[in-house]
Formats: structure tokens, sequence, C-alpha cells
DNA sequence: GTCTATAGCGGGATAGAC
DNA sequence: GTCTATCCCGCTATAGAC
């Protein structure tokens, strides 16, 4: 059956980020991947030349989805309290929705960077958003509404604090005897 | 050369926990790792049956050897504070010897619940440690020492601002412009 | 655009000589 | 205990028919 353009494109992706993200299998294979997404495994090569140019593909996409809702946020004139509880808010749906985002991030970045196939590109807008965020919290600072710090240490305590219970979860269910509670 | 029995193995697992804990390279293949500790790569089967016995073995040995230390600590009679600073002492300093440890082992959990491979065996004893642990916090807080909350919750809070750059220190060292100030 | 068939390789594991 | 040679499998990728 034909599908119409880019359709199936759609499908392999969505499988992809499902297997990753939300089901944890790493090292996911392009046939278990074709299987999920219900298609022909030679299919994925056609539409994305290669198993690492999917990977790559999806990760970005994750990204960006991720960064336009904060940018969302950041850019609206709500006060500064406001836009941390919608960080805060925005965070956490998105590491319940993809509880193994985070890891799969670290554990791609980590294969990357022993291979030197570090790439540059979208390094530049992320250090420029980042460093808007940190003139916010600056200001915040001086205005007295938050205690005088770093503001880098300001939101890596904020998202070791939110992202940590995420990433470790698989792991500290099994050591303690937790249910989903946190 | 014939080398002294079980120094060979030693040296081959001194080379994995390089690799995997301290250069975060997780697929690293046997031949790298036979590479890496300057044998035959025949040697990894002669000694471990399998790449996976050796995965498995380098990682319980990881963790024998923080339980050791954490031991030693809370059966010490050091006051609850100073516990606490040992605690987070030998936390920090197993953590920069081997920055990869915590991911890695979260990595392989994920690959482990996948394949339904999981051991129960050593659960009951990592079980009895943290419920010891936990009877601790909850002495302290009758004596009103430390806000009263869910005991899991502060190792859980405790954890997350220790272990959480660690694994991050990665992917935010390049996101933002850090030296290895934390 | 989708499938079948097949090439090709990289990796884990084992047999057997030394 | 260590090495060489070899087997075998799983996986990616591509060629070519429909």
């Amino acid at each position: 059956m034909i599908k119409k353009d880019t359709e199936t494109e759609e499908v392999i992706k969505q499988a992809a980020k499902r297997l990753f993200f939300v089901e944890g299998r790493f090292n996911a294979t392009t046939q278990e991947i074709a299987d999920a997404a219900g298609v022909n495994r030679t299919l994925l090569n056609y539409y994305f030349r290669s198993r690492n140019k999917l990977f790559d593909l999806v990760l970005l996409d994750a990204r960006m989805h991720f960064k336009k809702k904060m940018k969302f946020v950041f850019q609206s004139d709500l006060s500064f309290r406001e836009k941390v509880e919608q960080f805060i808010g925005i965070y956490l749906s998105e590491a319940i929705a993809y509880p193994y985002l985070e890891t799969y991030m670290v554990a791609r970045m980590n294969e990357k960077l022993e291979k030197n196939e570090f790439d540059q590109e979208h390094e530049e807008h992320a250090h420029n958003d980042i460093n808007k965020f940190f003139e916010v919290i600056k200001k915040e600072m001086d205005k007295g509404t938050i205690t005088r710090m770093n503001p880098v240490h300001f939101v890596w305590n904020l998202v070791s604090l939110l992202s940590f219970p995420i990433v470790m979860k698989p792991m500290y269910k099994r050591l303690m005897n937790l249910s989903d509670e946190e």
C-alpha cells in the first residue's frame, strides 16, 4: 500500500522515539524499530540512510521540541516565580512522558565523545538560550528575590532535583521498595 | 610468558573498569578491552567465559567496594551529622574517581530489564543495608535534629544533589561553558 | 514506495597447538 | 596460560524486482 509521502517516515520516527525514550531500549536494532513501526526493515535505510542518522534525528527532534516549549515560557511576561513553576511543570511532564530521554542523551553523548564525532552545530544556539536564562536569574538576585549565588548553580540544583529521580528510577525502584510515589 | 595465577585476570578487570567507569566507553568490545589490558582477546573468554559475565563481575566488584566503605561509616560511632558528612565525602571521591559508574549502572540495568535478565540475588542485602540507614534517619527525626519527612525522600534528595552533576557532567559541560568547578 | 535477497563485516566464542 | 585459526551469528546496508 502506498502511503502519503513522508507518512511512513513519521511512523518510523515515532516508533523509534517510543523505543528509545519510553521503553529505554537503547541498543534497539533496526529490525526491532522496524517491527515496532510495522514496516519493513529496509525502509529505515530508505528514509534515513543509516541507523546512526535515524538516531541522531530522533534525538534532535526531542531537543527541539523541549527547547520550543521552554522558549515560550521565558519569552512570556510571567513573573520569575511563575516562570520557574512553568519550567518545573514542563520539565516534569516531559520527563514522565519520556522517562528515558535524559539517560539516552547521556549515553549517546558518551558514545559520540568516544569517537570524536561531536558536532558543534547546534551548540551555539543552546548557549544563547541558556545565557538568557542566566541573565534573568541574575536580575532576580539583584532584586533580592532569591539568594545570591552563581546562576549556574541555581539551575544546576533545580535540574538536579527534578531530573535525577527520572534517570535513576529504574535503578532505585529495585533497590528500595518504591512505588511511583515520587 | 606465564604470569602468576589470576594476575592476568586482575589486569583485565582493571582495564575493563577503567574503560567503563573512567572513560565511559559503555559498549566496549572484547577486543578493545583486551587491547587496553595488553592481552590477547581470547583470554577474556578463558577467564570470564563470556563478555557478559565480565561485565557483571566488574559491576558487582564496584558495588561491593562502595558498600564496604559505607558499611564502615554507618557501623562507626560517629554522630549522625558526621556520618552524613562521611557519606558525602566518600560518595564524591568515588564519583570523581569513577565518573561514569552511575551512568553505567543505569545503562546496564536498562539492558537487563529489557531482557528480563534481572537477578534478585544481591538485592536482599542491599535492602537490609538501606533499611538500617532509614532507621538511623528516623531516630534522628525523633530527636528533632532534622525536619521530619519520609526517610526515603531524605536519602533521595541527598543523592540527587550529589549524583546528578556526575551523571550529567559530560552533557552539560558542553551546553554551558563549564570547567570542573562543581 | 515497498519488498526479497544477498552482500559484507564485525564481534563473540571455541578448538587445538604450543 | 597463552596464542592462532576458525566458526558462526546478528546486524547494517544495498541491489534489484515489483
